[in-house]
DNA sequence: GTTCTGACA
DNA sequence: TGTCAGTA
């Protein structure tokens, strides 16, 4: 079993992810109605969360304190897992870590923040992909 | 007791 | 977004 699976097992119930996140049952069932996150089901139809799904409520709450709304988020992400396709292409066959992307994601958020603070928010995200 | 969906303010 | 109702 490795990190990434690790990450993606669906585990905590929204009682703890309240707690981990300090958001509320009303927020995160919202943001999964945006489809922002996409928790795992029991048979009882109850909500699992995983690692992955805590540290993107994470995010999406320290986005929206920066002013940022649900539709910049999502396209944040959007862009992301596309950024993160580009570099896997870029390195080529060669086996690259999660951490490694992120930290190159990073780095490139912060150069790309440089050029205008305020353009990566309300939505106008888009221009940073031509 | 906990969580879910739908609905209203 | 909070909260209440009626369920599962």
């Amino acid at each position: 079993m490795n990190d990434m699976n690790r990450r993606n097992l669906p585990l905590f119930p929204i009682s703890i992810v309240m707690q981990l996140t300090e958001l509320s049952a009303r927020q995160v069932r919202y943001y999964e109605e945006n489809k922002l996150i996409h928790p795992a089901r029991t048979e009882g139809n109850r909500r699992l969360f995983s690692f992955n799904d805590v540290d993107k409520l994470l995010e999406i709450k320290a986005m929206l304190e920066q002013g940022i709304n649900l539709a910049g988020i999502k396209r944040v992400f959007e862009l992301n897992e596309q950024a993160a396709e580009f570099i896997k292409n870029q390195q080529g066959a060669e086996e690259i870590s999660e951490s490694a992307i992120h930290r190159r994601l990073k780095r490139e958020l912060i150069h790309a923040g440089r050029h205008g603070k305020t353009s990566l928010i309300q939505g106008e995200l888009s221009r940073f992909f031509h």
